[in-house]
DNA sequence: GTACTGGTGTGGTCTGACCACAGAGCCTAC
DNA sequence: GTAGGCTCTGTGGTCAGACCACACCAGTAC
């Protein structure tokens, strides 16, 4: 058996990624217990820990101690953290260079603003009944940020809260997890950034107007002003706290 | 102490995360034997092997089993490959809609495509002598690709070669090992999706095409029409597979 | 010099045991 | 009859110990 070649908790792995895909096992279901599945699948049951371990980690398993229909490990799909995890510690072994990280939200981010513009338009156009593309959180997270009374982390944790809600107006998981993961990775990185910046209030003070500025070009259903906008924001914040000189 | 309410494996995890922020591990060092990191954390064997199990998986670590110098965990930061799993599993989860996969593949490879033409642009105004961008592996996978000997999966395995090579070209490490999770998620569905094809050869012919033409127009370093030509050659194989119906 | 051979340390795995926890059901006190 | 507390049971979390296959390395026999 080809199978037997693998490693015991890669077998573990194999199996319940096949269970997933063959619809056997889906979000909210419970896995059977380590125990059960040690020996089920003939392994010892540190395998299955093991096996266990990673897809919590990769945000896939939410396990549960105790008794009752809550307790063991169960399925959800939770994209985020996992991409979190990776991003963060790749950044740590310098696999993912600060700059990148820096690109890479740069792109994704411009592209989520131009596609929430288009989709007003095309939804004030075609539509109006179309499902969400919901703008209300992000304007009330930059209500928030207007409180003068936010330390500096706090207003970060807003930021990084508004930038994160627009990728979830738009809808993509994909880009919500990674915008998420890409953030995390170089929070330190943020958070170091602002003992660089000349005036705080400033700088706050500006990223405040921008933020209205990016959310108004979105309603306006101006993607290429929105687009405009973003790449500013974030370009021009990072040159500031010269975390990393943003080329061209 | 607060780092004693974590999960055993956690505060190996943690360890090692500060170890590398802290410089104290570089890729290619080695990690302590398991059972001295296990010692030295005061937790169990099976915890610290819990969190290498993680880090391996996230493409951190690559273990050897006997002896010498190769031994060990040693720190090595892949991050395709963790990557790859975590994307995967995660379509298999059903946490990633396979259409956000695809959206979010248009928007980083048109963008990437983009970014080149901007580079020999600028390579060829101010600075020849400028850092690679190396077109020659994109080339070289194009006329490997003209072979007509080849099979379906040999032409998608080079056709997913090729569009990594372009991110490759772009040295953004993030968007490589994104792209290659990206497309390895949905590979299942892309080798799926050939068989609704109406003609295989007709298709093939054409991917070809598109193909030059996506490279003929970086070299032009035309940005507007490699990224027009990359979204049409996307969206519009996953439109004829039937995979995935891209809106607008 | 060369080939073999044992020693040594590595990760990989299994087993068994104990713990804290949380629900389920019973059992008592009122 | 009901409310409260109780034990019982099964869960994941952890640890300790043992064995294996493996790969290197040094000593040895030739």
């Amino acid at each position: 058996m080809t199978v037997e070649e693998r490693r015991a908790w890669e077998i573990v792995l194999a199996r319940i990624e096949d269970d997933l895909l063959g619809g056997r096992l889906k979000p909210g279901d419970r896995l059977p217990g380590e125990r059960a599945l040690a020996a089920e699948l003939g392994v010892g049951r540190s395998s299955v820990r093991e096996a266990l371990r990673v897809l919590e980690v990769l945000g896939l398993v939410r396990t549960n101690v105790g008794s009752g229909p809550t307790a063991g490990a169960i399925i959800v799909a939770l994209p985020g953290g996992g991409m979190s995890v990776l991003m963060r510690l790749q950044v740590a072994a310098q696999g993912f260079p600060v700059a990148d990280i820096v690109k890479t939200r740069l792109v994704l981010e411009t592209a989520v603003a131009a596609e929430l513009a288009e989709a007003v338009l095309s939804d004030a156009l075609l539509h109006p009944d179309r499902r969400g593309h919901d703008l209300g959180p992000c304007l009330q997270l930059l209500d928030a940020m207007d409180s003068q009374d936010l330390s500096e982390d706090e207003f970060l944790a807003l930021d990084a809260a508004f930038h994160l809600s627009l990728a979830e107006a738009c809808g993509n998981q994909v880009v919500i997890a990674t915008m998420a993961g890409l953030r995390n990775a170089i929070e330190g990185y943020v958070l170091a950034g602002v003992a660089r910046l000349a005036s705080w209030p400033t700088t706050s003070t500006r990223l405040r107007a921008e933020h209205r500025g990016i959310l108004a070009a979105i309603e306006a259903a101006d993607p290429a002003e929105a687009h405009a906008l973003v790449h500013a924001h974030i370009s021009g914040y990072y040159a500031e706290t010269r975390l990393h000189p943003v080329a061209h």
